[in-house]
RNA sequence: GCGGACGUGGCGGAACUGGUAGACGCAAGGGACUUAAAAUCCCUCGAUGGCAACGUCGUACGGGUUCGAGUCCCGUCGUCCGCACCA
């Protein structure tokens, strides 16, 4: 066997040059092979890769690498989400500009992608921050806007007051902004809105046939859209209690089986009325601001308590006008979902039940259990929201929950206040529209112009892009657009006079909600889609990224593409046909006795057979090895993609990322894994080496009837037809299993020490079929052992332009079957029959077995179950 | 509170639509080679009883369906994730 080890640092920048020279992996848009569009998110480059990229784009070159060697046009390219906040800090912190700043953590972290061997299309690099990106942004911006799919409303913002920034509600979370944390608060502003809600029923009733989507991320975007159908219903309100000007009230229900059960209605404190009945109430205004205040410390989760003020309005019950209700402001109920107004059902609503225990309203039970006595069924501290018949309901008694819902809506629909009906049936949603507006530089322009006479104007499609100033200062937090002495002040596009440039800038979730369309054609620089061109590359096929994703980042894109296809750049309805989430890298964490982490480099780690110690090498000193955490710069528990490539090289730490754990699921990072995986690349080059020089020619003719060849290519083809599948399904740790395992067959050939590799040649050329079968089946994963490998089996072209080999079927079935046997299905012998015996057959030689027989003792078996291809239970 | 996922050796995990539980990797132990170490190669490795052939138990726990259950059903416990006053 050959001594020599692979070397991974000279190999692999030498078939990375090779490949490049060779623009091997560009796309071309007129390839008339089937297309396949793999994509994995695009980074935001905040300066170095870290190990969650490397496993995410490790996955997605699989992916490519694969469905190119089958046969398909792959589209496969890399961008920036180069917008954002990170950018501005940095210019705070540092003095440096954000374009500087982005662009020369691109050139870096571009370098890092290159080094990891990717088979990314470069050639269609896209930065969102390049005005050549957000020129296309700005446009589509304005035929939204022609659209009607664009808004500026006045609303109640989510204020960051770290950021100084709007959030939109998914970026808030547990009250906080997603990134800097800082508790959120409420603000009135005058924003720019994209319409998602507009698609809220198709957004959801398209998640059905999102098939190759987790589960998990198509139920929380079901959540989150939240669609839930129900009545409205308008309460007469008695004009002796009401303020002038008033004399109903809206409420949305989905329980109106429930109407005979209420004992109050409740007003959200921003209600209009609870406004109107406060002008004239001092302590309802004091109720209502203090309701407001706890509202904005948002510290809803422990302090959940219910209040409520009795604003003394009265309203008519429905059903009956003499029947009246009294309306309170209460603390829970939301301004924003429905009408801002609810009627309490306290028997079968708990927060309902909370608010009348509280209040001394007491409960009425309208909807009985089966098998409770209505005459006794009562209700204490815990509202009862399951099935049942109507009781103490008039008409509705005995009728089922949804029956009685039924009625009470055609009643309701049918009766008039005034000239309208008193009720009619509505869908309500959770998802509100898309708050656009971020007061910050380093984003993309909204193109209008604020004109003192002509009001808001789109800027002229021909003046695009709106560039965004280079001059600029960050002395200060906020809005640095806002304080450029020059940018803002334009002349209005309509009347020439004296105008005032927009100077908020887009969520940079705009940015991410359309670069998987603009890769299509990157290179057009009159309007943002070929059409030709993206229809036929999209759908993305497979789109790999972060669960993080799973609301946010998804569901803009998916609006987004509704959108595009509404203004004409597009004919698609669903931009991501399959998706896949990836778990996260996690590592150990070392806690030095002074409570500070240390860094794995920094650490030692040594097993004395029955524990694992840690140690820091610089000192020696003694630390706690921790729990294992999410990779984080604060836990200190990171491990750098560059130190990794420079001490094993890329493809052991691509083999690595894929073979520890299922895909899905958070990896451990391990130094002792990592090793497994070098060893494994030494172990693949040593094998090669020392066949090679016992190999035939590539393609050299295999004897059929040869037992000990036939047997080698079955192995192979099985290897082959396994890790195939294993790429299909995204199992990469299972192809790898079967890689491992594959190679272990071809060790014991080449180890065996009978030399049939030497003397016999059909187990020669059988094992060339097997080597270069082997070499193509690592490619995917591990790309330059794979080209190095194949050149030394005397190959000339690469191994990453080769076809992936066809699976002969023959080869994975034999003559014979062996089968488990079972006595009362537990396993006791074996059984080797002709692989199409019949049933008889197979049981007479069952029956016939020593371990069978002396398991029967003497006795005849009740029954033999024959499970063809499988398992024979024999029931005793 | 609501919704979802999961629970298998010392560890990561495998087991397609119910059909030989523990593939493959890591760690550990033993051996070969070596002056020695590293590297490499070979063997062992769920628990328990037995010299052994072999037996018994075993996929969080308790039941059930089935010839046969890690897999399906019911209940319990635990872990993780998402949503969180959405009427």
């Amino acid at each position: 066997m050959s001594n020599e080890r692979y070397n991974a640092r000279d190999a692999e920048p030498r078939w990375q040059r090779r490949w490049d020279d060779e623009a091997i992996f560009a796309t071309r848009n007129d390839d008339p092979r089937p297309k396949y569009y793999v994509l994995e998110m695009f980074p935001y480059p905040s300066g170095r890769i870290h190990m969650g990229h490397v496993r995410n784009y490790t996955m997605g070159d699989v992916v490519a690498r694969y469905k190119r060697a089958k046969g398909f046009a792959v589209l496969h390219p890399m961008g920036w989400d180069a917008f954002g906040m990170p950018a501005e800090n940095a210019a705070m912190a540092n003095k440096v500009h954000p374009k500087s700043w982005t662009y020369a953590n691109i050139e870096t972290m571009k370098g890092q992608l290159k080094s990891m061997g990717l088979s990314l299309d470069w050639s269609r690099e896209v930065a969102t921050c390049d005005p050549s990106y957000y020129k296309h942004q700005q446009r589509m911006f304005l035929d939204f806007l022609k659209a009607g799919l664009v808004e500026r409303k006045q609303s109640k913002v989510n204020w960051d007051p770290v950021d100084q920034t709007v959030l939109a509600n998914e970026q808030v979370i547990d009250g906080r902004g997603w990134r800097s944390g800082a508790l959120v608060e409420q603000r009135e502003l005058t924003q720019w809105f994209f319409k998602i809600s507009q698609y809220s029923d198709d957004l959801l009733a398209a998640l059905d046939k999102l098939e190759r989507w987790p589960d998990k991320v198509r139920t929380m975007q079901r959540n989150w859209i939240g669609r839930s159908e129900g009545l409205l219903i308008r309460f007469a309100l008695d004009s002796a209690t009401t303020p002038d000007g008033e004399s109903e009230v809206k409420i949305f229900t989905t329980r109106p089986d429930t109407l005979f059960g209420a004992k109050f209605l409740a007003l959200s404190p921003d209600h209009p009325l609870a406004q109107a009945a406060a002008k004239d109430n001092p302590k309802l205004k004091a109720f209502i601001e203090e309701c407001r205040h706890t509202g904005t410390a948002r510290e809803a989760i422990e302090t959940a308590e219910k209040q409520g003020f009795d604003t003394g309005i009265k309203a008519a019950h429905p059903f009956d006008p003499d029947w009246k209700l009294p309306v309170y402001v209460a603390n829970f109920v939301l301004m924003d979902y429905g009408t801002g107004a609810i009627f309490g059902c306290p028997a079968h609503d708990q927060r309902d039940l909370d608010f009348v225990n509280k209040y001394g309203l007491g409960n009425t039970p309208v909807v009985c259990p089966d098998g409770q006595d209505p005459a006794t069924f009562t209700i204490t501290d815990t509202a009862y929201d399951g099935d049942g018949r109507m009781i103490n309901s008039r008409f509705l008694d005995g009728m089922t929950i949804t029956e009685a819902k039924e009625d009470v809506a055609k009643r309701l629909e049918a009766a008039t206040i005034g000239n309208a009906p008193v009720a009619e049936r509505q869908v309500n949603f959770r998802l509100r529209d898309w708050g656009i507006s971020r007061q910050r530089y380093w984003g993309c322009p909204i193109p209008v112009i604020h004109c003192e006479t002509c009001g808001v104007v789109p800027v002229p499609v021909e003046d695009l892009p709106v560039q965004l100033p280079e001059d600029i200062a960050f002395d200060r937090p906020g809005n640095p657009l806002d304080r450029h002495p020059t940018w803002k002040h334009v002349a209005c596009p309509q009347c020439g006079g004296k105008g005032r440039r927009e100077t908020d800038t887009m969520d940079t979730f705009v940015d991410s909600s359309w670069y998987f369309v603009r890769f299509t054609d990157p290179w057009n620089e009159t309007t943002p889609t070929t059409q030709s061109v993206a229809d036929r590359f999209l759908p993305v096929d497979q789109y790999i990224g972060g669960i993080e994703h799973a609301i946010l980042h998804l569901l803009y894109s998916r609006f987004f593409t509704r959108a595009m296809k509404a203004t004409g750049h597009l004919d698609l309805d669903e931009p991501f046909a399959g998706l896949f989430t990836q778990g996260m890298v996690v590592h150990e964490t070392y806690r030095r006795a002074d409570g500070s982490y240390a860094a794995p480099a920094e650490v030692r780690i040594e097993s004395d057979g029955e524990r694992r110690r840690a140690t820091l090498i610089a000192t020696g000193e003694e630390v706690t090895i921790g729990s294992i955490e999410k990779m984080s710069k604060s836990k200190r528990n990171t491990v750098d993609p560059d130190d990794i490539i420079a001490t094993y090289g890329a493809d052991t730490a691509r083999w690595f990322m894929l073979s520890d754990s299922p895909p899905d699921r958070d990896v451990i990072w391990s130094e002792e894994n990592v090793q497994g995986a070098s060893r494994f690349v030494q172990r693949v080059w040593r094998l090669v080496s020392a066949a090679t020089p016992l190999l035939p020619e590539p393609g050299t003719a295999i004897d059929p009837a040869h037992a000990g060849a036939r047997a080698l290519r079955a192995a192979a083809h099985q290897a082959l037809a396994d890790v195939s599948n294993g790429i299909e399904r995204l199992r990469f740790n299972t192809a790898i299993a079967k890689l491992y395992a594959f190679v272990g067959t071809l060790h014991e050939t080449v180890d065996d020490p009978a030399k049939p590799l030497e003397t016999d040649p059909a187990v020669a050329a059988a094992a060339r079929e097997a080597f270069d079968i082997l070499v193509k089946l690592i490619a995917p994963m591990m790309p330059h052992l794979a080209e190095e490998c194949w050149a030394a089996l005397g190959h000339r072209t690469l191994v990453s332009q080769a076809p992936w080999p066809e699976v002969e079927e023959a080869l994975l079935v034999s003559d014979t079957v062996t089968l488990p046997v079972q006595i009362n299905g537990k396993k006791k012998a074996d059984v080797t029959v002709a692989r199409n015996a019949p049933n008889p057959e197979i049981e007479a030689a069952v029956l016939a077995l020593d371990a069978v027989k002396s398991a029967l003792g003497g006795k005849p078996h009740r029954k033999i179950i024959v499970v063809p291809q499988r398992i024979v239970n024999v029931v005793a």
